[in-house]
DNA sequence: CGGCGGTCCTGTCAGC
DNA sequence: TGCTGACAGGACCGCC
């Protein structure tokens, strides 16, 4: 499910129920996901929760004692509240029950998400951030920094925008809304995107993230309202899953391609 | 080292 | 209805 606008809404609706509260108690319900759980995880109830902040698709919880628990919800990871009433469900990997009587339950049915712990005064070099690119929705992130990530890239633009050492966030889906709003075509080489190009493609970014965002963040109020599951959404793609139909902004129908093992949706008769 | 393909796992859906 | 195969929004790892 996740790309960068549902991991920050789910971050959003997290922080707003741990901040200011610790864990009564967490429970592994398996010993693994992709990789295993990490040792002490348990021992997390009890410290206070400072925060909650995101890199990349990386939920950070921040505890006052100076760890910080990772969280990578991989494809089909959830994380939802509830008031600990509810019976668990079969992927109900993880679960914290937290001092507010509230309850967080880890689901994730095909366990590629995965959690760490690190020391929080060392994060940039923990072994799942160390390598990680720009932040998409950071004012870091302009179109020459942006050009400098794609120079002499000799694969398809598409598959370089979903490089997480080049620029993190960006998923499948994302990767083909931002490029269509670009209007720039998948299979160009990155190294052959022009500065004015990689400027457009970095606001195209940024604007369908921050519009995901916008979208998940009201649809979160009201959910967690009925009944605090979150991250699911409706969206509204122009390009994404689309192929076959015609295009929103021209007269040309959309196509499937495949870069890279993975299903790209564009239009070639305006994207360039 | 950059780039690419394989791989982890289960659920869902189209097609027969 | 039941089976089968393709595919799914991630990203690490090992190989060239």
């Amino acid at each position: 499910m996740p790309e960068l606008p549902e991991v920050e809404t789910v971050r959003r609706g997290l922080a707003k129920v741990l901040e200011g509260e610790t864990f009564t108690r967490i429970t592994k319900r398996r010993a693994d996901l992709r990789v295993p759980l990490p040792k002490g995880l348990e021992k997390l109830a009890g410290k206070l929760i400072e925060s909650l902040t995101r890199r990349a698709k990386y939920i950070l919880i921040h505890f006052n004692h100076g760890e910080t628990l990772l969280v990578h919800l991989g494809m089909s990871g959830r994380m939802t509240i509830d008031n600990g009433k509810a019976p668990l469900e079969k992927h109900d990997h993880v679960v914290f029950d937290v001092s507010n009587k509230k309850r967080i339950r880890f689901n994730d049915a095909r366990r590629f998400g995965l959690m760490d712990i690190a020391a929080t005064n060392n994060l940039a070099k923990q072994k799942f951030l160390k390598h990680l690119g720009l932040e998409p929705l950071e004012k870091s992130f302009t179109g020459p920094a942006l050009y400098e990530q794609l120079k002499g890239g000799k694969t398809a633009v598409k598959i370089a925008i979903m490089d997480q050492t080049r620029v993190v966030g960006v998923g499948n889906i994302y990767a083909s809304e931002a490029l269509f709003d670009a209007r720039i075509s998948p299979k160009r080489l990155a190294g052959k995107i022009k500065p004015l190009e990689a400027a457009a493609l970095a606001a195209s970014i940024k604007k369908v993230l921050k519009k995901a965002i916008a979208k998940g963040g009201s649809t979160l109020r009201d959910y967690v309202q009925a009944d605090g599951e979150l991250g699911y959404f409706q969206h509204e793609f122009c390009v994404y899953g689309r192929d076959g139909q015609p295009c929103p902004r021209c007269a040309g129908m959309i196509h499937k391609i495949t870069q890279g093992a993975r299903s790209t949706f564009y239009c070639p008769a305006c994207q360039k």
